[in-house]
DNA sequence: AACGCGCGCAACCGCACATGT
DNA sequence: AACATGTGCGGTTGCGCGCGT
């Protein structure tokens, strides 16, 4: 569709097309920039008497000077309740990079998996972070090299440091339920799992869990101690605690494993597992140690 | 204290797709 | 079927803040 059909007579300055205009509200009018506190008021109160969509509706019945998109973007991603803001938790960091080599930039899908956490969060995440640590290695961030670079140098690290973090607050004789506070914020409820929304009924549901079967999280000590951060990645998951992976030999076709073992099944193809394969092609190698990481770095840096 | 710089984040933009008429 | 309108998404921008000099 060509935009600039949709311009009209003095909308051009903001580069307004026909979507994003207030109908009843002339442009001289539309607010841009930070929202203001009574702003957020007004858009909450409305909201919480008339639901959520037909934002163009909304602009010309609250009074609010913006922009239909505007304000959705301004309830999706700071009004809305249950938003998480603060620093991204070594496990989403983990599982944001998993799923980034799963499906790429699709940030919403992403974001289905961290609870809180939105789309436009995640992605400025990405780019501050991730795109920087690329910038260093002298690379794409969509280059295999980056890639590898991210599967056996930053997700081992990330889980070791999760790891650790956990080691050093779980008292003897306590489970993972006790474990950090940035695990316990990114627990699932008792009981549930995430789920792959592309093949499950839980589509569409706003929450992204499962039940899963009974007794599926207290079967291994070295389990529960992951089992906050317990993801569906790739068929190519590695255990931190057994220095091992759980590859696709786990599963079968396009399926793979949680980190205590049990599978899922997925429609979708893991985009990146097969372009990924351990140096020298042993997917049991232990790469968990510094001496390997050590390697990979310096193979990295003289690439 | 003043200044410059880089970073993080909220918000905007353009486009594509969905839905309504 | 064609067009109008609404919504969602990924990319991009620009501002405020903290930090180093």
């Amino acid at each position: 569709m060509d935009a600039d059909k949709y311009l009209l007579r003095g909308y051009t300055s903001l580069s307004v097309t026909h979507d994003q205009l207030p109908r009843s509200e002339p442009e001289e009018d539309l607010r841009k920039g930070p929202w203001t506190v009574g702003e957020d008021s007004i858009l909450m109160e409305y909201i919480n008497i008339h639901g959520e969509g037909r934002w163009n509706l909304l602009v010309g019945n609250s009074g609010l000077k913006r922009s239909g998109k505007s304000c959705r973007l301004r309830w999706l991603n700071y009004l809305r309740p249950n938003v998480r803001r603060g620093n991204i938790t070594l496990q989403e960091q983990l599982l944001i990079l998993q799923l980034h080599s799963r499906w790429g930039n699709r940030w919403s899908k992403i974001a289905e998996y961290l609870p809180g956490r939105t789309d436009n969060e995640i992605k400025n995440y990405w780019r501050t972070r991730v795109q920087k640590q690329a910038k260093q290695l002298n690379c794409d961030v969509n280059s295999k090299r980056f890639q590898e670079a991210m599967r056996y140098v930053w997700i081992p690290r990330l889980m070791e440091r999760i790891q650790s973090s956990i080691d050093s607050t779980v008292v003897s004789g306590q489970t993972t339920a006790t474990a950090t506070a940035t695990a316990s914020a990114f627990t699932p409820p008792d009981g549930y799992c995430f789920s792959d929304q592309s093949n499950t009924a839980a589509a569409g549901s706003s929450q992204n869990y499962l039940p899963v079967a009974s007794g599926a999280s207290s079967s291994s000590t070295e389990f529960n101690i992951l089992q906050p951060t317990r993801t569906k990645v790739s068929e190519l998951d590695y255990y931190p605690t057994t220095g091992e992976y759980c590859s696709s030999t786990y599963g079968s076709g396009n399926s793979g494993c949680y980190q205590d073992g049990s599978q899922f099944q997925g429609s979708d193809q893991i985009e990146s597992s097969n372009s990924w394969s351990a140096p020298g092609g042993d997917l049991e190698e232990n790469l968990w140690n510094e001496e390997n990481i050590w390697f990979l770095q310096q193979q990295l840096n003289n690439d």
